[in-house]
DNA sequence: CATGTTATTATGCGCATGTATAATAACATG
DNA sequence: CATGTTATTATACATGCGCATAATAACATG
């Protein structure tokens, strides 16, 4: 005896929040897993214990949804490597957070395919060029901030013209070898990326030798 | 009075290595422009001005033929900066392809867009991250020429391992500031980041400011 | 100029896509 | 415990996808 209604599923209704944190979770799951091609509406829903319908419950479009899973990748990341940059000095704070960047969670190939799938979208679509601008200048701001604290413990007067500078050429190099060490991690000795990274700084900073560790 | 048989677009016979060429350059503008989500077979098909079967002729699949197109961007770049890389001297030569790696016709957002979007590939796909892996190391290599030649003309003795920890640092630096100047092009003067560049390359390698200029 | 080869077109198949809409189960409220 | 709201499921739709195959126009060859 078949029933005279059709079965349906039994479901949880979630808050808001925690709902939307799924969705973003799911979407970067499988945006990592399987390409930003692969990351389909329905697969996103089923990796979320959902169904496709319910995503547009909550974002209009695929893409605010996608633009809502960079906007949290990149805040993310942040996160990571300003909790890493704590300490007593000035110096030690510089010194963990280049360490940070350039070492796991943040070297990290799941990361890295998520960056650069975005990363590739920024050409193509302003909303999510806001999004980099805004990240990017966030960590440029908060590169100075340690510059100015590192130079300030030392003594050592420069102006912000030079602080900005210093801080696009860290910003840089630090992304450079974060690509460089994420992407073909087994080219590279353990820790030689992290050392030739703080190495790096200190020559950029025209240090010497040894004077960051 | 309707023809007996359905018209047929007249068309041209192309020898095998233009037709590739052609079908290769229209994969690259398509993903450029609307990104590797919208470069589909038939798109490209139609930029490259043939009907959409070809491309079955010339690829076995699809992915083969973005593989063949992430080869060609690889090769133009490291063509583009080798061939702007020339001069008398090392320290021209190697002032120049640094340059070169950070203005155009290299900071460009279609070669941004394009770069990024293999980039993503090559945590999910062994054949993009060989492709990586051989361009990544022609670039090594040829940075590690450069340094050599630069530092015997200074008679300057440097270990092959420290020649190895410049080049991945100035890599690291050079493709950082490659990704800051493209990205947000507007938020830097002009010739802000070629500047940074190479005063940072003078830094990095422990010379006197101005040295390579 | 006839003929054979094949690069190219044209068409179709099966399936997946993003989105829209209607039905309904879960919960909050009184 | 009845009722109203709405988060969620279910289904459908139009479109587009990669790929396969058959017909054919272009050219090379003799």
């Amino acid at each position: 005896m078949r029933p005279l209604t059709i079965a349906r599923r039994s479901y949880h209704r979630a808050s808001e929040a925690e709902r939307r944190e799924d969705l973003i979770a799911a979407t970067l799951d499988c945006i990592a897993e399987v390409g930003i091609q692969g990351a389909t509406v329905r697969q996103i829903a089923a990796r979320a214990g959902v169904t496709g319908g319910l995503i547009r419950h909550y974002f209009s479009t695929k893409d605010q949804m996608l633009q809502a899973a960079y906007r949290q990748l990149m805040s993310g990341i942040t996160e990571t490597t300003k909790t890493a940059a704590e300490g007593d000095s000035a110096c030690t704070r510089l010194r963990r957070f280049i360490v940070a960047n350039v070492t796991p969670p943040v070297t990290d190939s799941r990361t890295l395919s998520l960056w650069a799938a975005f990363i590739s979208h920024i050409p193509l679509d302003p909303a999510f060029a806001a999004i980099h601008r805004e990240s990017y200048m966030s960590f440029l701001a908060e590169l100075e901030a340690l510059l100015i604290a590192f130079f300030t413990e030392r003594n050592r007067n420069v102006s912000a013209a030079e602080i900005r500078t210093y801080a696009i050429a860290l910003n840089g190099l630090i992304d450079g070898l974060w690509l460089e060490g994420t992407l073909a991690p087994d080219l590279f000795k353990d820790q030689e990326i992290a050392e030739t990274a703080i190495m790096s700084v200190e020559a950029l900073l025209r240090l010497a030798p040894g004077e960051l560790s």
